[in-house]
This record gives C-alpha cells, structure tokens and sequence, in this order.
DNA sequence: TGTACATCAGTGAACGCGCGTTCACTGATGTAC
DNA sequence: TGTACATCAGTGAACGCGCGTTCACTGATGTAC
C-alpha cells in the first residue's frame, strides 16, 4: 500500500473505487435503497460533501453499481461460453466457472440477487435485459448441438430460460451458503451440475409433446 | 360499506386490516426496508400514533406481512396439491391454480417475490424455510408415481427444487407482466407448463447418470 | 528551474425535512350495579 | 331501563435525530510562461 503517489486524477479515482467498495459493503445485507450518502462517505473515509464530486445523486451511485455488477455478470458468462466441448463437459465446466466467478466477487453477485427484484425499476430492468440478452446466446450456443439443430428459437429459449433461472438459484445458494466451506460449496456445484443434467435430458424427449 | 356499525374491537380489526393493506399498497413497487411508519399511517387514514395500538415497531407490521403472504402461499400450494391426477393434468391443473391465485392475490405475491431475497433477513429466512417445506412436501407427492417410487429421497428433492424455482419464475413474469392482458397472462401460462413438461421429460433418462 | 495563477478534490458549517417515538388528551364504547 | 365509572382506539403537540443538499472555503496539484 503506497504512501502518497499519484496524480490528482488518481486520487479521486482511488476515492471514488473507496465509495462503490463502501456501497458494495453495505448493499450486502440491507439492499441498495436503505443506504444512505452518510454512510457510503463515512465508510469510504471523505465528508458527505465529497460524495458530490464523483456522483450527481444515489440514484447515480445506484447506476455504477449496476454497471460494476454487470461487468462482473457479462465476465463470467464470456469465460463460460469459451471451446465449447461435449455437453457434458460443458455442464461441469460452466458450473465450475460460475462457482468461481461468484466467490471471487461476491460484493457483486449478491448485488444482482438483491436487487433483481427488490430494487427500484431501473434496475430491475437492466438486470433482467442482462439476463434477457444472455438468454438469447445461449439459445444460439445451443442450436449449434447436433441433436437440437432443427429446433424452433422459442424452444431453444425455452431451455435457456430453464438453464439460467437454475443457475440463478444456484448463485443464490452460494451467496447465502452457511457455512461457508468447501464441503457447503462442493454440494452446490454439485447439485447445480445434477439440475442441468436433468434439463438437458428432457431435451431428446421433447419433440414429440409440444 | 356500512357507515359506523361495529363493536370496539371490530373497528379495531377494520383499522388493523386497513394498516397492512396500506403497507401492501407501498411494498409494491419500493421495498419493504422503504417504507416509514407516518406512511402507512397516512394511507390507512389513521394518525401516526395510532400505528403503536396495533403493532410494536415496523418490524411487527413486516412479520404481519410475511404471515398474511405465506399464508395465502400455503393456501395455494394446498389448492395445487389436490385431487392427484395423472402428470400431465397436473402440470395443466397446477398452472392453473398459480396463476389464478397469483392474480387473486398479486400483493401478497409480489411481497413475497420482492423481499424473497431482497428483505432482511428475519423475512428471506421465514420464505425460504416455508419454500424448502413445499419442497418436502412436493417430492413426497412425486414418490407417489409408479416410475418415481424407487428413486432416492435426495433424488426427488432435486426434482422437486427445479419444478419449485421455476414456478417462482412464472409467478415473477405473472407479477411484472406488461401489458397486462389475457393474451400475456396465456402466453406465460403456456411457458410455465412447457417448463414442468420439461423437467418432468428428463426424468425417465435420469437413472443412468448419476 | 522558478514564479504566478488556475483548477478542483475534499472540508466544515448550516439548512430544512421527514422520521420514529413520547406523552397527556378525548370521547365513544363497554361494564357493573 | 338508567347511572357512574372504566376502558382504550385514535388524537395532536412535541422531541431529538439522521438525512440530502447548499455554500463558501482550503490547500495541494497542474499549467503557462
């Protein structure tokens, strides 16, 4: 940790970085729309005024969040649609991508969480868009398998939308995981891998129900 | 509506039902955590400190709100779990009952959805334990069918979590729907029993891959 | 390299506001005789 | 049925507190010459 470098544009990025860590913190068990400006600047260590030069308003600080989160979210889903392999390979690597991406920043996935449904509109809306347009790729992921070729869009996103509310459960489960261990982990992944088996194998059964 | 019948206590009652209806109204679309004793008060027409005639603090009201949601849950899943039929009636049957009751009752719905993972924790606790109840309670349903009745209990809780999880994402789409019309509510309808037709499809090919 | 001035991130005092909570009260309903 | 007293749901004034936001400021960093 270095003593005093950095020009004056450093600095007041390092502060702003200090006021989404203290939001990250304090979003993580209140939800965003309890916190107020105090706190953040009391706990990113500036006077409440200073808050003002990096942010016109919480409902902006609101906006970084989302957007930090997001990043985060696009990330890790980048990372789990990279060579694709068998679909079996694909179901232990993409569980094992999404385990480590949510314990290396678990500020930000329980962000999400919280705020998917119980945050103000803005944000719900721009989470489920996110989760919307990733839907989408991985129905185009999807339709590059042999067996699922022919398969109507809506069908494809059907599966998707079953693969991502899965995982969705599963990230919570290991935000919420008590206690927190590698045995607790291990039982999530696992499970998380067993709930997509179980979707991916109603796949060849399907056509003939519609 | 009658204008000043009633006993003490019945105006009491009337008064109480009027405060929870009030915070219903608010939870709607900000948030339990948001919403202040002076506006509640407000909307039910009553003067704030008549607030402390009918509950201790904030928090009493919000456990009032958990139990009158989950109790209208639980009547539902109770509705859902009637007259076993064959699966595929009760995929149709099962839809059916959520979406009626989710719409006979959207704010106890939406409480339940917004504070599921976004509320303090006394109310992600009391959601969550009542959710891994239905689940229990599901999975004993499931070990009823002839070509489930072999499978292990851990088996069937896994069955019994996905059907859950992706009821709770129809009874999201049921609640943020737009526009909210017959046509939209059908076309959720339709996804949510060709979800559990899914889920359900996997299970003939689950044995083998443990 | 040195000087004079401009910029601007962070400070500190002050504001008006809505909040939860207290308290003594009112007056209609309920109870005892 | 009538009277005297008790109960208690709802009232209204008052409180201290943390909030978001304003404003004039300070002093280190950056820039021009």
């Amino acid at each position: 940790m270095p003593t005093e470098p950095a020009s004056r544009q450093e600095r007041k990025q390092r502060t702003r970085q200090a006021l989404l860590k203290a939001a990250f913190e304090l979003v993580a068990d209140r939800g965003f729309a309890t916190v107020s400006l105090r706190e953040v600047t009391k706990r990113a260590g500036v006077v409440p005024t200073a808050f003002y030069r990096h942010f016109a308003s919480l409902d902006e600080l609101g906006v970084a969040l989302v957007e930090e989160s997001i990043r985060t979210l696009r990330r890790m889903i980048r990372s789990a649609r990279r060579d694709p392999q068998t679909y079996q390979d694909i179901i232990r690597a993409s569980v094992h991508t999404l385990h480590e991406h949510v314990r290396a920043h678990e500020a930000h996935f329980r962000f999400l969480i919280r705020e998917r449904y119980g945050g103000p509109e803005v944000v719900r809306r721009a989470v489920g868009t996110e989760l919307r347009l990733f839907a989408s790729e991985l129905a185009v992921d999807l339709a590059r398998f042999e067996y699922l070729r022919e398969w109507s869009t809506e069908d494809l996103h059907l599966i998707a939308d079953l693969i991502i509310t899965a995982m969705q459960a599963s990230v919570e489960e290991l935000i919420e995981a008590v206690p927190r261990d590698e045995e607790t982990d291990e039982q999530i992944v696992r499970t998380a891998q067993k709930r997509l088996r179980l979707i991916v194998l109603g796949v060849p059964n399907w056509r003939s129900s519609p």
